[in-house]
DNA sequence: GCATTGTAAACTGTTAACAAATGCATGCAG
DNA sequence: CTGCATGCATTTGTTAACAGTTTACAATGC
């Protein structure tokens, strides 16, 4: 018999995911402004409790402090969709030169086939596929062994949600085809980092764009 | 008469900043722990207003959490060291490029000109001329433009904070010399993106070297 | 009517107290 | 002396209550 060291969950720590799922699903729609009282006892847990949960997320970029610390829902913007993209580009870079530079790069490479597998299975799947796509994208962070890169890409990834959810999850579906990132993986194997540059740089920028025209359109219709 | 909008500050803020200087200053030495009730004490404050701050310098880097909650003082290792300042470099070297690309290229770059003065100036004065180095390359990512750059580059500064006050100030001042900056702002004033990012990388990984050097030798001795 | 002043409701800032868990020390039996 | 159990001290998790501020609205006086 397997013993799992069953994990003590806090409820700050229950309360912070259960927010972050809120809002990056949707749920809770950019520039909603949380009350305190009203989030404590929709969980049933204290104001303090919740509190904490909460500056975390102000700090993850998922909330945003108004003039009364009255934190609300943050909003992005179209020019910050294009400042994320590049920021995510050039950690991106980053893992996948570092990537190159590992000796075992073949069996790396082989962990990002599975997630690129897992990508083409939920194909159509609207959840699924968002998972998928940044699950690929995390994995590259995270095989690159660079903790500090992981890091910086996952504060990334609560905003890179919103985006999604606030773009809409039809038109940033278009960024997540499993073909586009064949492309990339293929590049990737190739195992030339100013190839792997040019195409991820290329990459990102292509689904900022769409990202930034599926909000003008939505602002206008 | 003029009346000034006053400010309003709240303790949980004071206790951040408190914290945050406590600990890049090395009056918190690394892997310290923080027990709640002597710093609520210390700061007068109550605990749970002393916890919100804790939180976020926890998910800022600064503090780690142990397996009963306990935070202590992140203490930084050799490995993370090159890692940060791999990540420092491609968010820098972002920067450069980005800034190559606004018009008023020549106004920013006298902005860096100035920060580069400071930087001559308190040259020999420590803790001042670690104010300069981090404010000059902080500066460049604000010029950038870029508030998701900014924003992550400000996550990595306390665990650089914290680098330095590990590695030992004396050693990590030479880093920061003058005559260094002078040659990074010399590349820069080319506003050639690929003569930059080879100099900027260089730049980066001379002084993770030589903090890793002086952790060596510390732990050595 | 319009401006000003009370007034109450809604929230956040802050605190103090209670509960639970962990680690340590004391003391006892073998 | 070893091993173990018990109780105590320490520390974090959690809660409820109090205090101060802002906002909206009604009341008052001109």
């Amino acid at each position: 018999m397997s013993i799992k060291s069953l994990q003590r969950t806090t409820l700050r720590d229950q309360c912070l995911n259960g927010l972050r799922s809120a809002i990056t699903s949707g749920q809770l729609p950019a520039g909603h402004h949380l009350v305190e009282t009203e989030l404590s006892e929709a969980f049933g847990v204290s104001r303090g409790t919740l509190r904490e949960a909460m500056r975390r997320l102000e700090q993850e970029g998922l909330l945003v402090a108004g003039p009364r610390g009255q934190l609300r829902v943050r909003e992005i913007n179209e020019g910050e969709i294009g400042h994320l993209y590049q920021v995510r580009a050039a950690l991106e870079v980053l893992a996948a030169r570092s990537l190159c530079q590992h000796a075992d790069f073949p069996d790396r490479l082989e962990t990002l086939r599975e997630c690129l597998a897992r990508l083409h299975a939920v194909e159509g799947n609207l959840g699924e596929q968002i998972e998928a796509d940044l699950s690929f994208h995390r994995t590259l962070c995270e095989l690159s062994g660079n903790s500090v890169l992981l890091s910086s890409w996952l504060a990334l990834e609560g905003p890179v949600r919103v985006t999604i959810m606030h773009a809409g999850i039809e038109r940033a579906l278009n960024n997540m085809s499993s073909s586009r990132h064949d492309h990339l993986l293929e590049v990737l194997s190739q195992r030339d980092p100013a190839h792997i540059e040019r195409v991820l740089v290329e990459h990102m920028d292509e689904a900022a764009q769409r990202l930034m025209q599926a909000m003008e359109t939505q602002s206008a219709g």
